[in-house]
DNA sequence: TCTAATTGTAATCAGTTGTGTTACATGTAT
DNA sequence: ATACATGTAACACAACTGATTACAATTAGA
């Protein structure tokens, strides 16, 4: 299975509130742009206020972010909006026979292979910033980030 | 969301076909060492036989490796059990609203950095053979494998 | 102070996927 | 023929995603 979405729509999200910092970057707003629903954005907003990449306030519209684009990596995002738990992007079946010799052994001798792919798959997402990004849509739409 | 156990449950019966390779490995014997039904075993088997890793032969009961335990990499195995499509480790939003400057452009600008991850991750995967989890369950066991 | 607009959050729903279970057709050996 | 194996389809059930609705809490401004 795939990993949530989630991941996406906050890149895009965080990406919006930057090119539109002129203007007021409400829930409706950028949920209109991802096209879903603002309850959506506001919930995944949460997550991004909690990991304080973003500032938002009750009752008062619009997200500001709160760090310079090119200090946050997609890896804070990852982080932020939870869509793999450390070391858990592989699962593994919970309740081998313990008397069969690879039942009792499997979990532990798979486990550090499988996290050490996940690491490699993170690192690479911690060398990408939300600069990049924006600077590739720039680049697209040939305007000035 | 987590990367089905069916890739660990994999890894678990090919290694298990091997240790086992003076003995008969039924779908009931294997079932019992991971602690699942036997259907499962079954269907996960004849991905694992479409694919080339394993021999099974409808009627006759046992499964044989189809290779050599340091021809079969985890890679092998995880494209055998299907459990993530090509390009596919991360979902991305499908509908954003093309009116918008990040909304047309987001998923060309974000695919290339989700695909090199997810490259990353199978690259790790490449790399271990079903040789090395044996050995390592023998290690852990003191016997030989 | 009252009103309108916005965020924060919980409850609910439909659709999808993973895993287990049952059942049975098909194939093999004796 | 009988017994036993694999192959496969159908179904149940839980867990998760994403959308939707609703509403309390907060704020700005008339």
């Amino acid at each position: 299975m795939s990993i949530s979405s989630r991941f996406a729509v906050g890149i895009h999200i965080l990406a919006l509130i930057h090119l539109n910092k002129e203007g007021t970057s409400s829930s409706e707003y950028l949920a209109a742009s991802v096209n879903t629903n603002p309850a959506v954005i506001r919930k995944l907003m949460g997550m991004l206020k909690k990991s304080g990449l973003v500032e938002v306030h009750p009752g008062i519209a619009g997200a500001k972010l709160a760090r310079e684009l090119s200090d946050i990596t997609l890896f804070d995002v990852y982080k932020a909006v939870d869509v793999v738990q450390e070391n858990e992007l592989f699962s593994v079946h919970g309740n081998p026979n313990l008397n069969c010799l690879v039942g009792r052994n499997i979990q532990n001798t798979i486990e550090p292979l499988i996290s050490a792919a996940q690491l490699a798959m993170e690192k690479v997402l911690e060398r990408a910033t939300l600069e990049d990004v924006v600077m590739d849509i720039a680049k697209k739409e040939k305007i000035k980030s």
